[in-house]
DNA sequence: TATTGGATCGCC
DNA sequence: GCGATCCAATAG
């Protein structure tokens, strides 16, 4: 590694390569992590979705190899990022091996390191209201477009080992009411009782 | 080149 | 419950 990063360690590639659905609910309770000038803009994950393979009709993997799913069908540890509804962020980490097009979406987080900062940036006054929710937390953390198709296993932009979660639940993935049977796969992953979940 | 609709959010 | 706002994916 060129650079000294404080100590802090990004979960390694192997970690991505594992099944998506695995990636999906061990990211609960890990710590998102993005390094500003002012210092570190971190939460912990608290809501994940998995996006698994050519069939799954909500995906955008769906529609094959596109110059934008390129990265989904890329070797596992890089951030796919993407505008949506022409205003807000959706980040996500490219998971299994290169080839096969997947990717877990991180849909909340409870706030970490840098509260001051994200709650200016968020323009709101409560911690629940800074990333709950998948377009909120890429404004929260400042994450952009700019960063589509950075290296997780690097020093900018990571995810480390963050706390022990409580209970994990599942149910249905939101937003993609138009996947047909796929709509009714539950691979939404959270942490039960946790006052910072979307929706 | 033109059209369409979306892995959302905040305000009415 | 609805409009914002823009780009990727399709169709032509």
């Amino acid at each position: 590694m060129s650079e000294r990063n404080q100590g802090r360690t990004p979960l390694p590639r192997s970690f991505y390569l594992q099944d998506t659905l695995e990636v999906a609910r061990s990211l609960i309770g890990k710590l998102l992590v993005h390094k500003v000038e002012e210092g570190f803009l971190s939460g912990f994950v608290v809501e994940t979705e998995a996006y698994v393979g050519p069939e799954d009709k909500a995906s955008h993997a769906s529609r094959g190899f596109t110059r934008r799913t390129a990265l989904m069908f890329g070797p596992p540890g890089y951030a796919y990022i993407y505008l949506i509804y022409g205003m807000y962020y959706c980040f996500n980490v490219v998971t299994e091996k290169e080839g096969f097009p997947a990717a877990v979406l991180i849909r909340a987080l409870e706030p970490y390191e840098g509260v001051e900062l994200m709650l200016k940036q968020r323009n709101v006054k409560s911690l629940r209201e800074i990333a709950n929710g998948t377009g909120k937390l890429t404004k929260a953390l400042g994450i952009t477009k700019e960063m589509n198709g950075w290296d997780l296993c690097s020093t900018e932009l990571w995810i480390e080992e963050g706390r022990a979660p409580g209970e994990i639940g599942q149910g249905k993935r939101i937003g993609v009411h138009y996947a047909g049977e796929w709509k009714e796969k539950p691979w939404r992953f959270f942490e039960i009782g946790s006052e910072y979940l979307s929706r």
